[in-house]
RNA sequence: GCGCCCGUAGCUCAACUGGAUAGAGCACCGGCCUUCUAAGCCGGAUGUUGCAGGUUCAAGUCCUGCCGGGCGCGCCA
């Protein structure tokens, strides 16, 4: 069921009858072909631009293809006017039968409407948030977190099988400097008095609870040994009791990824020796000495041949560094394990979400991704920019230095995970988002989380009305789909159902383009579209959902308004977001 | 210095992968509640899409060069 793509399929018949009959060349292209609603509705209800993309490879003149395309399409069912305009689009309007028969379309659908057989069932692996577990979450990991898993709804919406998948970064320097952290923190806890934190340590007071879990656990045992006894034992620690901390929160934010890969035991496992070795054999590893970055002062910079990645051969801009001066692998190379590994578990289309601090990394994991899968892997990246959080307009302070961040847990606690998940979507993920904590609890129309929700409250209101009043009424979707829906003739109930029309290659879009933020102005637009028709009642009782003496206009409405919180519904489910029944 | 991202109405942002006269909200003005939620709706103004070229029937969108902002730039992750 998705009306456009009906629509489109007109438009292609009429072009192939026109070359069968000889009216156009044979073996045209139709690809570059659209069928699309037309940005102004004065145009009518779709436009498509055939005659102008086909008159170079047809070798005719625009206006003469689009009076031959017109002449059959006007002969097409339900087709009530079709006009040609500007420099060649034929503009369409349909008959209200057609409208209607997309309505009773949408309501046999029921909640699976919008969702299609796109991606045929291929794999394709989203991998986000992938925070390092070195202290809980933030509003930043927030954003990456609904982006992915949004993007991840999508996809799965429109027919991909998608794995979510989480990298635990759970190896190198960093998590070191945690467990010495954590066990400041554990002496703490047994009586020490420890100070101010040293610079390079994470001074976070989290930390306390970490510590003083593992002096519960294992007492005073640890005071005495030398660090290379303890340090194993508190990172493993800190770090399953911080990842325990990251699923939770994850879980708080309706959050939940199907693979969680640790690079620790990637590494351990020989995923980055694979690397090498599978690189090597390509010819790709060589040892050089870069040249410093220029126009970057680096005081502690020294020449220094290294192992290196030909990273310049598949589009970046250096080679890469694949082994640190202290004989273990750099980051970069046990990411790439990751991604061979992720390759092989069959996902030959990965999409990664970072934050805005990694856009430098996205060539060489690219690069990467190209050099191990020789070309049949395909990495997309997707940057989250930064997150400003607000309250009343104002800056909220945070420093990670000085450790005084705000969480997300503290976020979602006053806020909700729904309004969370649905503002973090009001963006592109390529542009900064201000979240202000006072503006998204508003109830205004300025607010969309409750534009939205309010829409959907009120079809639920009306259709609880009319559950008592009309108590034989079956107001299943699939039964409201044979009620009398000719009786929806008003321009704005019409209007209605073709924003509901919309829905599946709205969807389709926002899954090929990896842009979940166009639901969120969908429904916005959608909202804003059923609460005008709710008011026009208001002003003009003809138009009212329920009309007390005509139970069969009642009932076409009453299909209407069903098939509006359904989409409504659909649409904030692959957001993860509950619609409510009613506002409070 | 180099690379990536961004630049649209006074403010916050859209613009359906190149379509027609660039649209919403906020703010400002004026209307609409004995009736399904007025937490809403209707009407009113606003633009050299940072600048200059180029490709195209068609450019906010693609290409080149500038200007402005953000992020990043060997052995952190």
């Amino acid at each position: 069921m998705n009306p456009f793509k009906d629509l489109k399929a007109v438009v292609v018949t009429a072009l192939e009858d026109m070359a069968r009959d000889g009216a156009l060349p044979a073996g045209l292209d139709f690809e570059r072909v659209g069928v699309d609603p037309p940005r102004d509705a004065a145009h009518g209800d779709v436009a498509t631009n055939a005659a102008m993309v086909l008159a170079k490879p047809a070798a005719m003149k625009p206006r003469d293809l689009a009076e031959g395309l017109a002449a059959r399409l006007r002969e097409a069912a339900h087709v009530q006017v079709v006009e040609i305009a500007g420099p060649g689009f034929i503009n369409l309007r349909l008959d209200p039968a057609y409208w209607q028969g997309c309505l009773a379309g949408i309501l046999r659908a029921g909640t699976s409407y919008g969702r299609s057989d796109l991606g045929a069932g291929q794999p394709v692996n989203v991998e986000y948030v992938s925070a390092n577990p070195t202290g809980p979450l933030t509003v930043a990991h927030a954003r990456g977190a609904v982006v992915g898993d949004a993007v991840a709804s999508v996809l799965a919406a429109v027919g991909y099988k998608v794995t979510r998948e989480y990298y635990i970064n759970d190896a190198g320097t960093q998590v070191d400097v945690l467990a010495r952290s954590a066990y400041l923190r554990y002496r703490e806890a047994l009586g020490e008095t420890i100070g101010e934190i040293p610079s390079g340590y994470y001074p976070g007071e989290y930390l306390k609870d970490v510590g003083a879990a593992l002096a519960a656990r294992d007492g005073d045992k640890w005071l005495v040994t030398e660090e290379e006894a303890w340090l194993p034992v508190v990172r493993r620690f800190a770090i399953d009791t911080l990842m325990t901390r990251v699923r939770e929160d994850l879980a708080a934010l309706g959050v939940r990824q199907d693979v969680f890969t640790s690079e620790a035991s990637l590494v351990e496992a020989g995923g980055s020796d694979a690397v090498v070795r599978t690189l090597e054999a390509r010819d790709l590893v060589y040892t050089g000495t870069l040249e410093p970055p220029k126009g970057k002062v680096l005081d502690d910079w020294e020449p220094r041949p290294q192992m290196l990645f030909r990273a310049t051969r598949f589009g970046d801009d250096v080679d890469r560094p694949l082994r640190k001066s202290d004989g273990t692998w750099t980051y970069f190379t046990a990411d790439m394990a990751n991604h061979l590994d992720k390759y092989r578990r069959g996902g030959e289309v990965m999409i990664d979400v970072w934050g805005a601090d990694h856009g430098g990394y996205v060539k060489r994991m690219k690069a990467a991704v190209e050099a191990l899968t020789e070309g049949k892997g395909h990495l997309e990246v997707l940057i989250c920019q930064m997150v400003k959080l607000l309250r009343d307009g104002e800056p909220v302070k945070m420093s990670k230095r000085a450790g005084t961040f705000v969480t997300l847990r503290e976020v979602i606690d006053e806020v909700g995970k729904d309004v969370v998940r649905f503002i973090m979507l009001t963006r592109k993920n390529d542009a900064p988002l201000e979240f202000d904590l006072t503006k998204v609890m508003e109830q205004s129309r300025d607010n969309p989380v409750f534009y939205v929700q309010y829409a959907h409250a009120r079809a639920r209101s009306v259709l609880r009305l009319a559950a008592t009043e009309l108590p034989d009424l079956d107001q299943a979707p699939a039964a409201l789909a044979t009620v009398p829906l000719a009786r929806l003739t008003d321009s704005t109930e019409l209007g209605l159902i073709k924003h509901l029309s919309l829905w599946p290659r709205l969807l389709e879009g926002a899954a090929e383009a990896y842009e979940p933020h166009r639901v969120a102005f969908y429904l916005y637009d959608l909202a804003a579209a059923f609460h005008g028709l709710w008011t026009k009642g208001k002003d003009e009782a003809r138009l009212r959902f329920l009309v007390a003496d005509d139970a069969e206009v009642t009932a076409a409405r009453l299909a209407l308004v069903q098939g509006t919180a359904l989409v409504i519904a659909a649409g904030l489910s692959i957001f993860g977001v509950e619609p409510v029944e009613e506002m409070r």
